[in-house]
DNA sequence: GTCATTGTTCGTTAAATTACGAACAAAAGT
DNA sequence: ACTTTTGTTCGTAATTTAACGAACAATGAC
């Protein structure tokens, strides 16, 4: 009867987008690393994690298809930084939720 | 060779099972619901949704699972509200993950 | 050109997720 | 006892996720 678009708010889905990119340890280990020192190489990720190269990359690939991070190339390596403008949103739609005060 | 357990912290591994939680629209709609109104009922949401009510209680059970809410029997109805202890574990780990000044 | 290096894509497999309706269980009302 | 209400569990199906190794592509070094 009733459509999900109208129960569910954008702010929902893309709230839930994001949590659900979130929401494997290794994807968390990746954001918190970049959000402490602003890049990464996909190499040095594949050193420290125990997990095959090609699972990684699927990693990699998801939290960028949610658009929280973006790869940058820099021959031979890919530097990965956080999509700065949907950390943002993704923050803010966070703290909304959170109840935190700022923002 | 390294186990997961020593690169990724138990930290992560609480958020990021929070954040699977969170990573469906229904689901978020029911938390946020919540962190407002501080308990609903399932019937409740069962009218709002556009999905099965068997659904519904699958998405309960999962935020269930996760500790983020817990149900109080109150016949014949169910009475759903926040865990309050885990919710503000989950808090504080967003927040410190978010950069977020206070906690 | 050939060889490393780096990372993605492919093919596969196992497990988990999402969804539905039907069947079931518990408890209160008649 | 029977019915109604409320919500879970069961059985099923389709899709997605997670993981691996092998194969592949791109680029720089020899």
């Amino acid at each position: 009867m009733t459509k999900v678009e109208e129960i569910i708010t954008n702010d929902q889905q893309r709230i839930a987008r994001y949590a659900k990119a979130l929401g494997h340890p290794i994807r968390m280990y990746v954001m918190e690393l970049l959000s402490k020192q602003s890049c990464c190489y996909s190499g040095d990720l594949s050193e420290e994690l125990p997990i095959a190269k090609s699972t990684l990359s699927q990693h990699l690939k998801e939290l960028k298809d949610a658009g929280l991070i973006q790869g940058e190339i820099e021959t031979p390596r890919i530097k990965y930084c956080i999509n700065k403008e949907n950390w943002e949103e993704a923050k803010s739609l966070f703290n909304k939720f959170l109840g935190t005060k700022d923002k």
